[in-house]
DNA sequence: CCAGACGTTGTT
DNA sequence: GTCTGG
DNA sequence: CCAGACGTTGTT
DNA sequence: GTCTGG
């Protein structure tokens, strides 16, 4: 899920408000100058602090080692899975896992395309429950456009030997939407509404409380898909399609 | 008791 | 740090 | 997750 | 083909 963000490097008056906020030439180039961030890079993330909720560059990928504060790799701890939220250890060890949003203009899935140039629910059921491998895969851009995606995060706050305080974050996935198999079969981030995100970043409100977010198929938030070329990301000649909410 | 894990997705 | 497996 | 490497010896 | 790096 998610196998790369698309970052929000083209948005007015960003990269002004990070420098007034204090960061530095090379903490804004390292989030803002990639449009394709991977597993690993730093992305924007919307964390709580003691000050508050604060926007600020993560490292994408929620276990770090505590010594060199490098991704963990052992593990991939780019995604939580929702129903491992509230039992996991990962999010109890310290420092523990807080709730967060990566701040996006979207995110990409490579659909497979099987022989015959069939798509997952082409595929019978015995072949859907051990997919053959895809003959090629189709750049897919996922998005809420003209708007920012906010997608459900946990991070971690960590220090480094200086003593300066970073951030390691991993983008929740909940189970499979059904109209969204073809594209990618195994899960779907969370994708939240601007008015959830004041008790979302409020650390004083347990995650118990988002339970019901958890265990939800039907997107919330309406998100267009459009098979898009891999080197600029243009649209390919192909009807997007559109998820809505019930309701 | 200690040692070891602590994770997700996609695969033949 | 804490749970699980042996 | 995808992209890219996949190797050794001797060097400023 | 498979492992590593990001």
């Amino acid at each position: 899920m998610c196998g790369a963000i698309y970052n929000v490097t083209d948005f007015p008056l960003l990269e002004p408000i990070l420098d007034m906020a204090g960061y530095s030439e090379s903490e804004i180039e390292k989030v803002l100058g990639k449009k394709e961030c991977r597993p690993t890079d730093s992305v924007l993330a919307m964390v709580p602090t003691r000050e508050g909720p604060r926007l600020m560059p993560a490292t994408w990928w929620l276990k770090l080692d505590k010594r060199t504060l490098k991704p963990d790799t052992r593990w991939a701890t780019f995604n939580c899975r929702s129903d491992h939220i509230l039992t996991s250890k990962l999010h109890t060890i310290p420092p523990k896992s807080f709730r967060s949003v990566v701040v996006a203009n979207g995110f990409f899935e490579w659909q497979p395309v099987y022989s015959g140039g069939r798509l997952f629910t082409d595929l019978t059921e015995a072949e859907q429950a051990k997919p053959p491998k895809p003959i090629r895969k189709q750049r897919y851009l996922v998005h809420t456009p003209g708007q920012l995606m906010l997608l459900g995060a946990l991070c971690k706050h960590w220090l480094d030997e200086a003593g300066e305080p970073k951030v390691s974050t991993g983008i929740i996935t909940l189970p499979p939407h059904p109209r969204f198999l073809d594209v990618h079969h195994k899960s779907f981030p969370l994708v939240l509404k601007p008015e959830e995100l004041e008790d979302w970043l409020n650390p004083k409100v347990e995650h118990s409380a988002f339970e019901a977010l958890f265990g939800v198929t039907d997107v919330r938030v309406e998100v267009e898909a459009q098979a898009v070329n891999d080197g600029d990301f243009s649209a390919l000649d192909t009807e997007p399609f559109v998820l809505r909410p019930v309701g």
